[in-house]
RNA sequence: AGAGGAGUGGCAGAGUGGUCGAUCGCGUUGGUCUUGAAAACCAAUGUACCGCGAGGUACCGGGGGUUCGAAUCCCUCCUCCUCUGCCA
């Protein structure tokens, strides 16, 4: 969430960010904020008046307790009925400020950083790059739905039979291509510095609010009531909860983790012809990077890990392009992201396989994950993460872009982790 | 899952209703001493909020309650340890 501080320094800076990202009258939200903290600022200066002078009155009872002057301290006494009342209704007060100003912060978007376009959706994004040739298919070419039909190596019935629609059943040659991304994904991480973590996958609610997922976006996640206990719909959320009311030396940053999980997405409503096949699915694998680092260094760490992941694309020897999202196309929580999307040759189109972001001060003020500098002053940190890589939708690219007549021809890069060079 | 015990500042560990935001020790930082170091000695050393400041307020696992006053008493939840049971 933002900082009212800096909203207040800085209020045409957020206004603006708002129109960028469409949200309607950000002005009178933003004054409205306002004037909620100042309520909050007011009350809260109120309550230690009144607390201030309990507490006084409850010293000098106890002093005349301990002198032995009984009645005195009785007297003294009947004082206190009025303040504690007083206290009591500012407390409640002041509580109740704090829920609305709490309510209404998690209801404001991150201000997008000055380079971030304004847009309305995905039509408006920037494309930064694209790299690599679109591969000529055969004739009778198919999509990847019907090749692992063909191929027999993955099975959406069985998912159906099992659990329901998008939860699908690797098989053999499909189910070693699985493991072969997760080792690949996570010896290239390694490499890159990033500390291998294995989280869990169930995850509290402060965890949740920790990295933006709730409150409201209850939505997209799996919810066991009975342990109130979420299902992960990316590592991001435990991953970067480890750091949650962490304060780190300066000499510590920056922090570089990876992380292999399965990630859980109910979808609601958005189911179609378009995510046919493992174009969306209920579960799927993915790989998460996730760097904490100095305000100052935030976005060369952001450039860097587009760097990486479109590396691992060129290792996949898939085409792809690099887009930098406008503002109404943006992450709730992000000042600025790239989505790299590989190229479906079968499908005709661009799947998004990965998501680089930087969160600036948004999760970590949520967080409360901050460095002590050199004066042992406490800053908030900068927060980022992005998927190297998400699994389904590059075994989809691999999969159309590589299918020849005699077979499927693996990247080279995968063939010592799959232990094949053909699905055939 | 059942029975019992426990959760206090970076660590260790006092404190069971009244100048306790919290003794002492270790650690860390600064200083004195020393050719240098160690030792010794002196001092500082939690977080957040309000305030220009002086200062004030809150926090002793979380939440609630009793009381003029709670780290201390009561309720509830969470976590850890021991024993019993179950299990990969």
């Amino acid at each position: 969430m933002l900082q009212v501080a800096q909203i207040r320094t800085d209020k045409d800076k957020a206004v603006k960010g708002l129109v960028k990202r469409n949200v309607a009258n950000p002005e009178k939200l933003i004054d409205e904020l306002i004037s909620l903290d100042d309520d909050r600022k007011e009350l809260q200066t109120q309550l230690d008046a009144v607390l201030a002078e309990s507490n006084q009155i409850a010293k000098s009872i106890g002093a005349l307790m301990q002198q032995g002057k009984k009645q005195e301290a009785e007297q003294v006494k009947l004082k206190t009925s009025e303040l504690k009342q007083q206290s009591k209704a500012l407390q409640d007060e002041l509580q109740q400020k704090e829920k609305l100003l709490l309510d209404s912060l998690y209801q404001i978007p991150n201000i997008p950083h000055a380079d971030v376009k304004e847009g309305k959706g995905a039509d408006d994004n920037e494309l930064i790059l694209e790299h690599g040739q679109k591969p000529v298919l055969h004739p009778g070419n198919t999509p990847h739905w019907d090749l692992i039909k063909k191929y027999d190596i993955i099975d959406f019935d069985l998912g159906v039979k099992i659990s329901g629609a998008g939860f699908p059943v690797y098989k053999g040659k499909g189910a070693r291509l699985q493991r072969a991304m997760l080792n690949f994904f996570l010896d290239e991480a390694e490499k890159q510095g990033f500390k291998e973590i294995q989280p869990p996958i169930l995850i509290n609610e402060a965890s949740g609010i920790g990295t933006g997922q709730l409150p409201d976006k209850e939505g997209q996640m799996y919810h066991d009531e009975s342990t109130d206990l979420y299902l992960i719909p990316t590592a991001e959320v435990p991953v970067t909860n480890i750091y949650r009311d962490v304060i780190l030396d300066e000499q510590e940053l920056p922090v570089k983790l990876a992380a292999y999980t399965p990630c859980f997405r109910k979808e609601a409503g958005s189911w179609g012809a378009h995510v046919r096949g493992l174009n969306r699915l209920h579960q799927f694998d993915k790989v998460e990077i996730v760097q904490i680092h100095h305000p100052d260094n935030s976005y060369k760490a952001l450039e860097e890990m587009s760097t990486y992941v479109q590396g691992l694309l060129k290792k996949l020897e898939l085409p792809y392009r690099v887009l930098r999202l406008c503002g109404g196309d943006m992450g709730f929580t992000s000042a600025m992201t790239y989505d790299m999307e590989v190229w479906s040759a079968a499908q005709e189109r661009w799947l998004e396989v990965s998501s680089v972001s930087n969160f600036e001060t948004y999760q970590s003020n949520r967080l409360k994950l901050r460095y002590k500098d050199a004066d042992n002053k406490k800053h908030l940190l900068h927060t980022l993460n992005g998927s190297a890589l998400a699994f389904p939708r590059i075994l989809a690219a691999i999969l159309e872009n590589n299918q020849t007549e005699k077979g499927i021809h693996i990247p080279e890069v995968l063939r010592p982790y799959a232990g094949f060079e053909w699905i055939d």
